[in-house]
This record gives C-alpha cells, sequence and structure tokens, in this order.
RNA sequence: GGCGCAUUCGUCUAGUGGCCUAGGACGUCGGCCUCUCACGCCGGUAACACGGGUUCGACUCCCGUAUGCGCUACCA
C-alpha cells in the first residue's frame, strides 16, 4: 500500500520523469554498479522518462580520465543508452561553490577552519567511545564572528565548509524499504566542501539532482543512511525532494560485500570471457527483481515490459556465477550460426587456430564448425579449448583414452579396415559415414562404440566431440584418412616403448 | 559502540492472514535419450533464523533476541 503505483500514475509513452546513474570513475563499471544502472535504465524507459549519466569525479586522488571512457563502453555494451550529455561533476565546481555561498549566506552553512589533525586530537580526546565524537560538540568555527574568518581568510588558512545542523529528526519515504526515520543527533556537521574546494559526495549529489531536475533517485542500499544527509541539503535550499528507491546490495559467495577477492567483478571481464550482453542484462536484472511469476528468461524489451519498482526485493542477492553460466548457454543456443561464428572469430584468431585468409574462404565450413558447438558453449571463449581439432590435426592424444580406446590389440587392424573402408566411400557424408562404420561393427561382431571411440580418440586426440559421423564429414575423407593413419603410427610406436623393460 | 536496514531450499526468488502438504529457477543427485561430451526430457534432494505475542488461524502483523550488511571520513 504504501508504494505509488507508477503504471497508474504515469503515461507509458513520454512523461517528466528524470532519472540518472552516477559513477564515479575510481574503477571499471562493476557488476553491482551495471545492476544499478539497469534498474535505472529500465525505469525510464518503461515510463518514457529520461535516462542520464553523471560521472562523480570529485575525489582527484581516485578518479581516472581513462575509467570514464571504460565505464561509457561498458554501459555500451549491455545497451544502456543515455539520453542527454554526460554529466562531470568536476566541471562544475564554480556552481557548487555559487551554492556553497547562498547556503552561506543564509545561515545554513558556515567555514570552518579545524584542520584534520585537530579534530583527530579532539576525537582522541573524547572520554566516550571514539565514534561519537560529533563536531557539533563544540562547533568552534560556527562560535567565530566575522572578523576573525575574514582574517583567517587572509592568513590563507583553508577551510571547509559544513553544515549547520538543525536538531530534529528526519524521516522520508523509500520505494523500497517504506519509511524511514532518523534522529539528527546520529549526524554531524559533515563537510559541504573541502578545503580542496571540491565538493563532497553529499553536497555534490543534492546540487546536481536538483540542478538536472532529477525526479527519482534509484541507488544501492548503502545510501539510504546517507539519504537524511541530502534531504537536510535540500531542505536548507528549500528545494523538492526527488522520490528515493534504494536498491538492495550485491554479495560475493561469502556474503562479503562484492569485491576484487571474489574474482571477476567488473563487466569488461564478463564481456572478455565471452559472456552475452543479453545475459549479463538478464541475469543482473533478477537480482534483486523479480517479474512475480516464474519466468527467467527476459530479452531487452520484455525487461522494460515487466519492470517494475513493486518487484524489487529488500534483502541483498548473492552474486551466482553457475547461474550465469547456465543462463549465457541459454542466450548462445539463441544465437544463430553467424552471430555465433562472428562473436567466436576474435577468440579463435587470437588463439592462432586460424587467421583472416582462412576465414575468408572457409565460410561454410566455420559456420557448421560453430553449429557443432553451439550447445556446448557457456562462455564464447570456451570455443578456443574445444575446437582446436577442427584446424589442425592432434598434437597429441589425450592419455586416458589412450588407455581406454586403444588398448586393444587389434585396434591398428579395425582402424586400418574402417580407413579401408571409408576410402570406398563416394559420398562422404554423416549418413553414409554412420552406416559404413555401423556395419563395420557389425561384421566385427563388435558394438558401434568400439568403433567411433577409437576413431573419435584418433580424430580430435580427445575423449569427446559432437557426433563422430558430422565431424568426420566436415573434417572431410582426406583429413580422415590422414589423422586415421597417424593414430595407427602412434598405436604401434607405443606398443614398442610398451613392450620395454621398465616402462 | 551508536544508529539504520535486512533475514523463505547451498544460491536467485514466488508468497501481501486461510489457496502452503511453501511454488519456480540455478546447483546437486538419480534416470531417460545416446557414439562420447553437451543439449533435451523425467524424477529426487533441500528453506519460512530463534523466542514471545496478536488472531479462530500466521511464512505473512507486532515485540524482543541472534546473525548479516550499511552509515558513523576533507571516499563515493
Amino acid at each position: 500500500m504504501s508504494k505509488t503505483n507508477y503504471d497508474l500514475q504515469l503515461s507509458p509513452v513520454k512523461s517528466n520523469i528524470r532519472i540518472r546513474f552516477a559513477p564515479s570513475p575510481t574503477g571499471y563499471l562493476h557488476v553491482g554498479g551495471a545492476r544499478t544502472a539497469i534498474f535505472n535504465w529500465l525505469f525510464a524507459r518503461k515510463y518514457g522518462g529520461s535516462f542520464l549519466l553523471r560521472i562523480e569525479d570529485t575525489d582527484v586522488e581516485r578518479s581516472g580520465t581513462d575509467m570514464v571512457e571504460a565505464i561509457l563502453q561498458s554501459m555500451r555494451w549491455l545497451g544502456l543508452d543515455w539520453d542527454e550529455e554526460v554529466v562531470r561533476q568536476s566541471d562544475r565546481l564554480d556552481i557548487y561553490s555559487k551554492h556553497i555561498d547562498e547556503l552561506i549566506d543564509g545561515g545554513h552553512a558556515y567555514k570552518c577552519f579545524c584542520t584534520k589533525e585537530e579534530l583527530d586530537r579532539r576525537r582522541e580526546a573524547t572520554n566516550d567511545k571514539k565514534q561519537d565524537y560529533k563536531y557539533r560538540h563544540d562547533r568552534t568555527c560556527l562560535k567565530r564572528d566575522t572578523d576573525q574568518i575574514a582574517s583567517l581568510e587572509r592568513e590563507g588558512r583553508p577551510f571547509v565548509v559544513r553544515l549547520k545542523l538543525p536538531m530534529g529528526v528526519t524521516s522520508f519515504h523509500d520505494e523500497i524499504y517504506g519509511d524511514i526515520k532518523v534522529d539528527h543527533r546520529q549526524l554531524d556537521d559533515f563537510i559541504l566542501l573541502r578545503s580542496d574546494g571540491y565538493p563532497t559526495y553529499h553536497f555534490a549529489v543534492v546540487v546536481d539532482d536538483h540542478e538536472m531536475n532529477i525526479t527519482h533517485v534509484l541507488r544501492g542500499e548503502d545510501h539510504v543512511s546517507n539519504t537524511p544527509k541530502h534531504i537536510l541539503i535540500y531542505q536548507a535550499f528549500g528545494w523538492q525532494l526527488p522520490v528515493y528507491a534504494h536498491l538492495p546490495m550485491i554479495l560475493g559467495p561469502d556474503k562479503k560485500r562484492l569485491s576484487k577477492r571474489h574474482g571477476a567483478t567488473s563487466v569488461g571481464e564478463y564481456e572478455r570471457a565471452g559472456y552475452l550482453p543479453e545475459t549479463m542484462l538478464n541475469f543482473l536484472s533478477l537480482l534483486g527483481w523479480s517479474s512475480g511469476d516464474d519466468r527467467e528468461l527476459f530479452n531487452r524489451s520484455e525487461l522494460v515490459q515487466h519492470f517494475s519498482l513493486d518487484g524489487i526485493a529488500k534483502k541483498s542477492a548473492v552474486f551466482d556465477d553457475k547461474k550465469l553460466e547456465w543462463m549465457n548457454g541459454q542466450y548462445i543456443m539463441q544465437l544463430s550460426d553467424q552471430e555465433l561464428l562472428q562473436l567466436t572469430l576474435p577468440y579463435l584468431k587470437s588463439s592462432a587456430l586460424l587467421d583472416d585468409e582462412f576465414v575468408a574462404r572457409n565460410r561454410p565450413y566455420l559456420d557448421r564448425v560453430v553449429a557443432l558447438l553451439k550447445h556446448r558453449l557457456k562462455r564464447i571463449g570456451d570455443v578456443v579449448a574445444m575446437s582446436g581439432y577442427f584446424f589442425q590435426d592432434p598434437g597429441e592424444f589425450e592419455e586416458k583414452a589412450v588407455r581406454k580406446y586403444w588398448q586393444d590389440s587389434e585396434i591398428c587392424a579395425k582402424l586400418a579396415l574402417l580407413s579401408t573402408r571409408l576410402q570406398e566411400l563416394t559420398e562422404f557424408d554423416g549418413e553414409h559415414i554412420e552406416s559404413v562404420m555401423r556395419t563395420l561393427a557389425e561384421e566385427l561382431e563388435t558394438s558401434a562404440g568400439k568403433l567411433i571411440h577409437p576413431a573419435r580418440l584418433a580424430l580430435t586426440g580427445v575423449s569427446f566431440s559432437p557426433s563422430m559421423f558430422e565431424v568426420m564429414e566436415l573434417l572431410g575423407k582426406e583429413t580422415v584418412l590422414r589423422r586415421l593413419q597417424a593414430a595407427m603410427e602412434y598405436v604401434k610406436a607405443n606398443r614398442v616403448t610398451q613392450e620395454t623393460p621398465g616402462s
């Protein structure tokens, strides 16, 4: 009952909703940030609002310009398009300082000349728990008169600007978490403008959201506790509040906040490993949101169609790589052979399995190779490990399989016979190959498997592959005969060493 | 420590007081298909954190405890 019904309230076509994603360029776009971006984007697209991007680069130390482009790149990869020019906080320093003056003039904020060292000392001197120290307890600098302040400024003493916290309680409504109340005693005269002239996150967020006419703030749950501070700033300005909706966090398998030590966390890493953007979009959407029914697979437009704030959970979610893998497999299977080939090519080329010339000449062959592999791939990058024998004769044979399939004393004779029969075959296709092998197996009074497995090892070097008949057809008669020959030679050579004592 | 928020199978989740003998998905286990590996299909496994209330009736509402996470910075 507490949630707003946007479906009824808003036109599905066009609305005044303005929403933003505001990453700080201190690293690549990680999956948690991506999930926030996705929810914002879905919300905007669903209700015909505008989706904006703002780079929060007020931390000069940790921000990197190259990170900005990397983040935008990941956004594009995910298909999250934004509607207006990207806003950078570092371009807006004059705006913040203009607004800070407004607050100081209005008596809502004040300059503070206390140094960090001084504050540490005071914190240390607090008898109670250290965390209990609050600047508002002494407000040393709020007590200074204008002359004093002017003279300190003339001396060139660095200062920060603090919010003059009113007493009382701030409560607000969160679309996900409901009503939240915080007593100002928990807060402090927190800093709005740092001594280097840069705004703090709290100040910049409020000024920008207001200036950009942001109507809805959809961000991580870690900001719930910050929201009262932001509201206090809005109130100091007399500005109208946006609607708040906080999203549950994404955790690692150990239930700790997702971080580097959990392995891959940036969307770029998933991209490189061969996850599809469709997969990431779908999977991340399901982390903390559900449509309400049993559906799991949603394409982009279906997500837009079904998305709703009502479906968002309160509980933080663990990122499950296994489910991601499964889902990626599902999306890979939906790809056409041509699309799959296009995606696998970069991996194949960089592995030196094939080059441009080969690609140009063997298009149909490659289409069929990926078609055979399609149901086996979890990640596009897996193609390299699974397709070697389509491009090169096996250099070695899987040891365990050799022991299992080639220890038969008759094996060479069988392979030779198979080779002969295949050579005689005029129509070298799967169907005919199958009948040759099955017939031969019958003649030899053995099962087809007893022929197929050794042949697979000979042709691929490993014990698993797609259908042997189809693989043979694709490889072509010449290659098949050559590899069978090589296998027989290997077996003979291997026999000799086996007879050597001590081996 | 203080304050805030959360708590359904291993994981993602459905559930808004009787529809719950708690549903689906991933994983896992077993089987089928089968030339192997996959795919696919069938079946099994497994959860309401705990304790008090409220109610004719609680997974659902209230209180407490525990646990986890967040904020408590001149990081965002």
